[in-house]
RNA sequence: GCCGAAGUGGCGGAACAGGCAGACGCGCACGACUCAAAAUCGUGUUCCCUCCGGGAAUGAGGGUUCGAUUCCCUCCUUCGGCACCA
């Protein structure tokens, strides 16, 4: 370190004093984040990358600006915690393996230790001390002690279903992981196949009612809807209709109000009933039919402008409401996975009835009459969805059925009270949500805690014989279909925790997703070993205070994380509601032609070359200026230089004090000098608070400016001067830590460290202004301008904008209409 | 089709709470320094006109208001979620 006696170095030379900072702050355990309870806690989490190789910058993006944020709060007095890991089982290391025939583990720790390196020449305050790692032994364990827990609660259980496997990554995935109408898989994009697999699954739809309440949490409403719009929430009723065949097929509805039109029933070609329904004569269509149902995809069978198909089973049933015998039918448009596989069709009423109906000559009964018009079952040509009078429904005729959903909807209520008397119905409401598919038929990722026994059937491992740990000695990674793990020779022999006989290892792992569900509690303690985080830790840190990532993980991770949450607090592990207080979401840094980024096309911005060139904090100050963060934006290339030259502007005038002019400081000037310095410093602060770091950089862009004005007008050396060199270099610690420490400890000679400093306090009244600029419009044009005292009553105001020459021109000697004083703010004159 | 977010100069973007649209920066142009270049510094830069001055303009059209990028209605475009979900 620079001694007061030597000579400071006046070149500014980032590559020589960013590593020296770094290496001080992390032989000063300067961020180590440890209990406190005489201060108040902050926890910053920022999503755990996926250990790919190179930090981009995306990473940057991602970490960067929540780390500006995280110092801020430290300065603010809070107790900070900035942990970071690695989502460390996935699928590249695998493609890696079977590429370069090396262990997944081999890879993921080489890219690991790569970035580590990488992450460190951010100068972020990570507690490297708390890093959690989720394919260590010492992680992974928990990871299956929560799989025990789960399964122990009834919350995780194995069923055969009907399920989404990509064939191209040779895996089942979970729902969400199945991504828009081509249904690809989320990670490689190849269109999902239907397969019939015995699979584990969590009961996230336990929660589904519960995870549609975000009350008290702040989150993006972007978010907040798509997981509204994923769990798919409909309230109706479920409604027994009998049939001739003697079983009762139980349907569900969302517009009970129009039982009355209910002129047939359809059911999917996979409801087991169907074979009990069909009449021996219609045997051979029925089924027909069903095989040829089986064949579709999903994609074919769902396609919405797909004709509508289906066949007539000869079974009838009774329509509970007005009695009526009613065919059933058997068509692919019904789904066994949304309801209970079977519906009470409505033609006049639901436009996919209505098609069904037209096209196999099945009777058309309206029954809800809107206004104006008269439907007729026979010429008309589409369903009526909306709102209007009920007919033909015997003793509820008249009774208004308004557009609104559920038991807000006076028809629906009504009918629902009706059905639940007679015992013929109940309100019910349904969820699109499934359950979380959670086996891989992959290696590199947690095994399954489970052993199946001929006996005793599955059951979990004890806990002492966790973790199950994955073989090193495993040749063979090309995907089958199953798990690597099932064809090495021994691993998957275990003993049955009941009666110690053989039993078989279950072979698939987890889905990761699970990893990352619960890695924010593993940064509390990441090297217990008694369980999976210590207590008082807990009870120190949690909840998370703010939360940021992608916002691609609306319906995956955050849905997870917020699932098992909930699960983990009805075991008592976890308490509240919720894991995390506030979500932010940073946008996406696109390439420089607006496309993503991606290793394959080679666009990717490597930070490494733009440290190397400008220094850390020159990169972390223009990604937080380049764009609205929660926005995104494309890449610019040439603008780095604008935020590179601001930077060395700071570092010369900080260092560069020999410039001052012969002139002393106005009063004037410093009083200037320091207004704006408050000014700035009010904005800056709240700019923090709001995530709006674009603005943070230009206030200090601009404030700099101002501040080498006042240099040109002496005010150097002034105690304005002082104070403003001080909350300026506090404004930028945040954003620019290592040169921040250079100018405060080594050329202003102050206490090491800045990043140990409080931040600065406004003061208000030198904040504000002394005169203010007001706008004087007449017919809503603005004509002059008049200075005026900032405390300048209305009265006042008024008089100085009506005497100003220019508007007298304007006015012409006429008396003007209307005149309105917004205070502080502007004129009108209307006239 | 339903739900959500967003449309502002050549570009990224700014504008507290309905009150001067375009802060800050990139780019561009001109100038200073220099033998020259880079760097640096300075000036200008929404568009149009008959340029002391005036007019238009925040995706389009309408409305409320003295006044609208901001609030309301209709529409267009882009992005994201859902979608034969009963």
């Amino acid at each position: 370190m620079t001694k007061k006696n030597e000579i400071k170095d006046k070149s500014f030379n980032p590559q020589a004093f960013e590593p020296k900072w770094q290496a001080k702050w992390e032989a000063d355990k300067l961020y180590r984040a440890v209990i406190d309870e005489s201060r108040p806690k902050h926890y910053a989490l920022t999503m755990l990358p996926y250990p790919s190789g190179d930090l981009h910058i995306g990473h940057w993006y991602a970490m960067t600006p929540p780390d500006a944020r995280a110092r801020f709060k430290r300065m603010q007095g809070y107790n900070v915690m900035f942990p970071m890991g690695f989502d460390a089982f996935g699928l590249p290391a695998e493609g890696a393996a079977i590429k370069h025939n090396i262990h997944p583990k081999i890879w993921t720790y080489q890219n690991i230790e790569r970035m580590e390196k990488q992450m460190r020449t951010m100068g972020a305050m990570f507690d490297w001390e708390r890093e959690a790692i989720s394919s260590d032994p010492e992680y992974y364990k928990w990871t299956q002690w929560f799989f025990i827990q789960l399964y122990k609660k009834g919350l995780a259980y194995r069923k055969k279903a009907s399920v989404d496997w990509c064939p191209k990554d040779n895996t089942t995935l979970a729902r969400e992981q199945v991504k828009g109408e081509d249904r690809v898989c989320d990670r490689c994009g190849t269109p999902v196949i239907k397969k019939e697999l015995e699979q584990w699954f969590f009961k996230a739809t336990k929660y589904a009612d519960e995870l549609l309440h975000f009350d008290g949490i702040d989150w993006p409403e972007f978010i907040k809807v798509s997981q509204t719009n994923w769990i798919g929430r409909s309230e109706g009723a479920s409604v027994i209709f009998k049939t001739e065949a003697g079983d009762s097929i139980e349907i569900f509805t969302t517009r009970p109000d129009t039982l009355w039109g209910a002129t047939f029933m359809v059911m999917s070609p996979e409801h087991p009933l169907v074979d009990k329904i069909t009449t021996p004569e219609n045997a051979q269509t029925v089924s027909e039919y069903k095989d040829q149902a089986a064949k579709q995809t999903d994609i074919q069978r769902e396609a919405k402008d797909k004709e509508k198909t289906g066949v007539f089973t000869g079974g009838y049933a009774i329509n509970p409401v007005n009695d009526e015998r009613i065919p059933i039918w058997v068509a692919d448009y019904v789904l066994m996975s949304y309801g209970t596989g079977a519906i009470m069709a409505v033609p006049a009423h639901d436009e996919r009835d209505f098609e069904f109906a037209r096209k196999f000559g099945l009777k058309i009964v309206p029954v809800i009459q809107p206004d104006g018009v008269e439907l007729n079952g026979d010429t008309m040509e589409h369903a009526h969805e909306h709102e209007g009078v009920m007919i033909n429904s015997g003793q509820f005729n008249g009774t208004p059925a308004t557009n609104d959903k559920g038991l807000k909807n006076p028809a629906i209520k009504t009918v629902i009270e009706y059905l639940e008397e007679k015992g013929i119905g109940k309100r019910d409401v349904n969820y699109r949500y499934r359950d979380w598919l959670i086996s891989r038929q992959r290696f590199w990722g947690a095994p399954i805690p489970m052993v199946h026994c001929e006996k005793h059937g599955w059951n979990p491992l004890p806990d002492e014989q966790l973790p199950v740990l994955l073989p090193d000695d495993i040749t063979e990674w090309k995907p089958t279909g199953e798990s690597p793990l099932k064809f090495h020779p021994t691993w998957k022999d275990s003993t049955c925790p009941i009666c110690g006989e053989y039993a078989m290892r279950e072979t698939d792992t987890m889905d990761t997703f699970m990893c990352s569900s619960w890695y924010h509690l593993r940064y509390l303690s990441p090297h217990n070993d008694k369980a999976p985080f210590d207590e008082a830790e807990y009870n120190y840190w949690m909840p998370v205070d703010t939360y940021t990532g992608g916002s691609e993980h609306a319906n995956m991770h955050l849905l997870y994380f917020r699932f098992f949450h909930k699960a983990l607090r009805d075991m008592g592990i976890t308490e509240g509601g919720e894991p995390t207080m506030q979500l932010r979401n940073q946008g996406m840094v696109l390439a420089e032609d607006n496309s993503k980024m991606s290793k394959s096309k080679g666009n990717v911005v490597a930070p490494d070359v733009l440290v190397q060139k400008y220094g850390a904090d020159t990169v972390r100050a223009y990604i937080m200026f380049f764009a609205r963060w929660q926005q995104g934006a494309p890449w610019d290339s040439h603008g780095i230089e604008g935020t590179a030259r601001w930077i060395r502007r700071v570092w010369t005038l900080f260092t560069d004090d020999a410039s001052n002019s012969g002139t002393p400081a106005s009063d004037e000037v410093k009083k200037n000098l320091r207004r704006r310095v408050h000014q700035t410093l009010k904005r800056v602060t709240y700019d923090f608070e709001h995530f709006e770091f674009n603005t943070i950089i230009s206030s200090l862009m601009e404030l700099l400016n101002d501040m080498y004005k006042a240099r040109e007008a002496g005010a150097v050396g002034t105690p304005e001067w002082n104070e403003a060199t001080e909350i300026y270099i506090k404004m930028l610690a945040p954003v620019a830590p290592h040169i921040a420490e250079e100018l405060w400890t080594n050329h202003l000679e102050k206490p090491y460290s800045i990043h140990q400093q409080k931040w600065a306090t406004v003061d208000e009244s030198a904040a504000k202004d002394d005169t203010i600029e007001i706008p004087v419009q007449v017919n809503g044009k603005v004509r002059d301008k008049v200075i005026v005292s900032a405390d300048a009553s209305e009265e006042e105001i008024r008089n100085a904008a009506l005497t100003s020459e220019t508007i007298q021109k304007y006015l012409e000697g006429k008396e003007p209409k209307k005149v309105i004083v917004a205070k502080g703010r502007l004129v009108s004159i209307v006239i």
